[in-house]
DNA sequence: GTAAAATTGAAAATGATTTTCAAATTATAA
DNA sequence: TTATAATTTGAAAATCATTTTCAATTTTAC
């Protein structure tokens, strides 16, 4: 049986609210308290696993800190591009990660995981390069 | 100026003899006392950040430990899927990645990392599976 | 209501990585 | 060579994200 508490909506909500967002456990600590909604690091910690497990966070790492974004049905079983200059994420439709998944199923009999971030340089940081 | 030493030459041989293979910094340091070439942990985590500065690593992390793979010439610029149950990683092609790579490029705009890797589930694991 | 099961959170523990600093090593120039 | 300056080493301490512990609190089911 599981407990739903209030301290767990209240870290969804922050999640909900801002899609396309990466959030440390300090990042959701902040915004919590901001709300005046604080709620322990410890149990944040718990959350984030529990939702892992029910994979319905994209984690990624940067400086030894995991960050974490809300999967959210829109952009479920995509592939995402991140640029690592500015930090601009690509959605990329559906249609076009289907082109490059087959690929890979067929030619390489490899089921690509849902939700991967790529990443590189996007245009604009890549001009500005030049 | 740079100073070429004992230590920093041993530890990339560790890499160069096993080239496919990742090591963590704990790997790393057996590897060495195996070979009775023991080098200090912080001396380790150096060379590794140098390697890393120099693009000479490719990097994943699990648990929380950064493991390490040496870019050989032989796989520079491609991209790697890695199954994530048995840990197999398949190297892709050159025209192939120039597929998926130009793809993204076209029409996203974008321009992919070298030596990205891309989790999913491999063949043999995937019909285990069912 | 009440009890059993699950959750919380403060504090302590863990464990990978980084920093510090004195000693040892390396490259360079005389 | 030898002297010298710059770089590297490594043991120990520090850091910092994450996990564990455990007593107290909250939630759900009856």
């Amino acid at each position: 049986m599981t407990y739903r508490t209030e301290q767990r909506k209240n870290l969804e909500r922050i999640f909900e609210e801002n899609p396309e967002k990466f959030f440390s456990v300090e990042d959701i600590l902040e915004e919590l308290n901001k709300k005046g909604e604080s709620v322990g690091q410890t149990t944040v910690y718990r959350a984030i696993k529990r939702l892992e497990e029910n994979e319905l966070l994209r984690t990624e790492v940067r400086n030894n800190t995991k960050y974490y974004q809300y999967i959210t049905n829109e952009c479920n079983g995509h592939f995402h591009l991140k640029c690592k200059k500015c930090g601009k994420v690509i959605h990329l439709e559906c249609r076009e990660f289907e082109e490059v998944n087959n690929h890979i199923h067929e030619h390489h009999k490899f089921k690509v995981d849902h939700n991967m971030i790529i990443y590189g340089i996007c245009d604009k940081c890549s001009s500005k390069e030049a």
